[in-house]
RNA sequence: GGCGUCUUGGCCGAGUGGCUAGGCAAAGGUCUGCAAAACCUUGUACAGCGGUUCGAAUCCGCUAGACGCCUCCA
C-alpha cells in the first residue's frame, strides 16, 4: 500500500480552468514534462522559480510512492527569435559576439544551470533530453505532419498550416484564443515571410549560410523550430498522451499551444492530460528584464553581490520564500519579503532540531494524526504549500510548548509528529537544516563551548565586563550565544 | 487596441457565501546581572460604488489601479 492510495490530489489544470482530481493514466505511475532552460545564457531567476515550483511537486509525488518519470529538457539548439529572423537562432548570435563554438556556449550555460540547480537543492530529473540530441525524431514528426496534410514546404522551410489545422480543430483551446481574433490582431509583419498566414509556425528552419548549427533535412540544411523539440521529446519518453506538461506561464502561448497543435496533426491526440503553468517572478514589483535593469540573476542573489537586496540569501531561504506562496501567484522578489522568510525560516529550524531534544509524556493533549492529514490536505489541494507552512508552523508551536512543559505528547505520537515534520520540511519542501550542518563544525564548536565556559565563569564571578565583551565579541564574529534555562548555546548567522 | 489574470491588516501571503490561515513587523509578558535570542499572549483586513442574498471580503455588474500574453527579454 502506497500513500498515494490514501491521498485525493486536485489539480489546476489550465486547459479546463478548474481544478480537477488527478488521475494518472496508469495508476501508480506519472509521466511529466517540464519545458527546461534555453542554454544560451545565465538562467533566468524566473525560470528557476518555475523549475522550483516544479521540484517541489515531483518531491511530493515522490513521497506519495508515486513512480515519477519526470523529464526536463534542454534547449541547446536555440528558437527562432521571430518571424523575421534570417536564420540565426539565439545561440548562434551569442556565440558569435564571444567568439567561441555554438557548443561551447551551451555546455558553460548547461553546467552553470546544474550548479546553480545544485546549489538550490533540486533533484535532478529523470531524464533531461537535448533537443540536438533528438534532431532525427523532430524530422520525423514533421514528415508525419506534411503527411496529414497540415503543414507545408516552402524555400527548404516547412510551416505548420494553422488554418487548415483549424478547420478541424481548436487552435487556441490553452490560452483561450480564437484564430479570428489572432488574425485581427496581428500586427503587420515586414513581408519577407515565406508563410501563407502570419499565425502559421515554423517546423523547420532552413539555414543561411552563416547559420552554424545545422542539421541535414529532406527539405534543407537548417535547423527545427522550437515549439517542435517539446513535442519530439515529451511524447518520445513519456507516450503520445501523458499525464503533466509544466512551464511559465509566459509558455502558454504561442509556445504549448502550438505544442498541442503538432501532436494532434501528427498523431491525432491530446498530447496532455493536465496542463500546469507556474506564475512569474516580479522584483520590486516590476517584471524582470535585461532592458531595463531589473533584473538579478541566481548567483547574485545567493552571492548577495547585487545592488537589489541588503545581503546574501541562502538557497533554503530562498526556496522557502518561493513555498511561502502558491505557484500560481505571482511572486514579487523583495528584500524585505526575503528578509522576513529568512527569520521564519530560521524559526522553523529551531523548532525542528528543539523536536530532537524534547521528551515524550504519557497523554497527547495535540492530535498528531490529524493534523498530519491536514498537511497532506495541503498539498493535495493543488500544492498549497502556504498552507503546508501554516501547518509546520502550528506544530512548531507545540513543539515549543512541550518544550516549555505546557504541552505534552505520548512517545508514537512524538514519533509521528517527528516523522511528518521531517517529511515535509526536507523530502517534500526540499529544505536544508543549515543552522545544523554549521554548528556541527566541530573545532568551531569545541572553541565556542570553551569561551562559553569562560564566560559562564565570569558571571558567576559577577566579572559582568568580562562575560559581555566574550558575547560581543563573538557576536560581531557572527556567533551568536543564547541564554537559555538549561544553559547557553550558539549559532552562526 | 485584443484576450486574460489580479487588487486581502504596517509589510508579505493563503483561503472561504456565515466557523474569519500563516510568516514578518508591532505592543505586552516570561526568562536574564543587563541584554540579545527564544518562547507566550494580543491584533478582525479583504480597492471603490452598486446589485443578488437572511447573510458577501467570498457571487454578479460598473469604476479605478496593477500585471501578463499578443512583440526580443523566463
Amino acid at each position: 500500500m502506497q500513500p498515494y492510495q490514501n491521498q485525493s490530489i486536485h489539480i489546476y489544470n489550465s486547459l479546463t480552468g478548474k481544478k480537477e482530481v488527478f488521475k494518472p493514466i496508469e495508476e501508480g505511475y506519472i509521466g511529466m514534462y517540464v519545458c527546461g532552460p534555453t542554454v544560451y545564457s545565465n538562467v533566468h531567476l524566473g525560470n528557476v522559480r518555475t523549475f522550483m515550483s516544479f521540484d517541489m511537486i515531483y518531491r511530493y509525488f515522490k513521497h506519495l510512492g508515486y513512480k515519477v518519470r519526470y523529464v526536463r529538457n534542454i534547449t541547446d539548439a536555440g528558437h527562432l527569435e521571430n518571424d523575421a529572423d534570417v536564420g540565426e537562432d539565439k545561440i548562434t548570435k551569442k556565440a558569435r559576439l564571444e567568439q567561441i563554438e555554438p557548443m561551447e556556449v551551451v555546455q558553460r550555460y548547461t553546467v552553470d544551470f546544474h550548479n546553480i540547480l545544485n546549489t538550490l537543492n533540486f533533484l535532478p530529473p529523470s531524464i533531461e533530453p537535448t533537443a540536438t540530441g533528438h534532431i532525427i525524431e523532430q524530422i520525423e514528426l514533421i514528415k508525419t505532419i506534411i503527411d496529414n496534410g497540415f503543414a507545408y514546404v516552402v524555400n527548404g522551410s516547412v510551416y505548420f498550416d494553422v488554418h487548415k489545422f483549424n478547420e478541424a480543430n481548436e487552435y487556441g483551446k490553452l490560452s483561450k484564443r480564437k484564430l479570428e481574433d489572432l488574425i485581427h490582431n496581428t500586427r503587420a509583419l515586414d513581408g519577407q515571410s515565406d508563410k501563407k498566414n502570419p499565425q502559421d509556425f515554423a517546423l523547420w528552419k532552413r539555414a543561411e549560410p552563416q547559420h552554424i548549427m545545422r542539421w541535414p533535412s529532406p527539405w534543407s540544411d537548417g535547423f527545427p523550430g522550437w515549439h517542435l523539440e517539446c513535442t519530439a521529446m515529451s511524447t518520445k519518453y513519456l507516450g503520445d498522451n501523458f499525464d503533466i506538461h509544466g512551464g511559465g506561464m509566459d509558455l502558454k502561448f504561442p509556445h504549448h499551444e502550438c505544442e498541442i497543435a503538432q501532436s494532434e496533426a501528427a498523431k491525432g491526440i491530446s498530447p496532455v492530460n493536465y496542463w500546469m503553468h507556474a506564475n512569474m517572478l516580479q522584483l520590486n514589483g516590476q517584471r524582470m528584464s535585461k532592458t531595463t535593469g531589473n533584473t538579478v540573476n541566481p548567483h547574485e542573489l545567493l552571492s548577495g553581490n547585487n545592488t537589489f537586496f541588503s545581503k546574501a540569501y541562502s538557497p533554503s531561504v530562498i526556496r522557502f520564500f518561493n513555498a511561502m506562496s502558491s505557484y500560481r501567484s505571482i511572486l514579487d522578489l523583495t528584500d524585505d519579503g526575503l528578509l522576513a522568510s529568512e527569520k521564519g525560516f530560521n524559526r522553523l529550524m529551531e523548532a525542528i532540531n528543539t523536536l530532537e531534544t524534547i521528551t515524550a509524556g504519557t497523554t497527547s493533549t495535540f492530535n498528531v494524526s490529524e493534523w498530519k492529514q491536514k498537511c497532506y490536505d495541503a498539498m493535495n489541494d493543488d500544492f498549497n504549500s502556504p498552507i503546508l507552512i501554516a501547518h509546520l508552523f502550528e506544530a512548531a508551536k507545540v513543539v515549543n510548548q512541550i518544550k516549555d512543559d505546557k504541552a505534552s505528547l505520548t512517545s508514537e505520537d512524538l514519533e509521528l509528529l517527528k516523522q511528518t515534520m521531517n517529511a515535509f520540511t526536507f523530502d517534500v519542501l526540499g529544505l536544508v537544516n543549515v543552522a545544523q550542518a554549521d554548528t556541527s563544525s566541530e573545532k568551531l564548536s569545541g572553541a565556542v563551548e570553551l569561551l562559553i565556559q569562560l564566560r559562564q565563569e565570569a558571571r558567576a564571578n559577577k566579572d559582568f565586563a568580562l562575560s559581555d565583551k566574550i558575547r560581543d565579541e563573538l557576536a560581531a564574529k557572527g556567533i551568536q550565544l543564547k541564554d537559555g534555562k538549561d544553559g547557553t548555546t550558539f549559532s552562526t548567522n
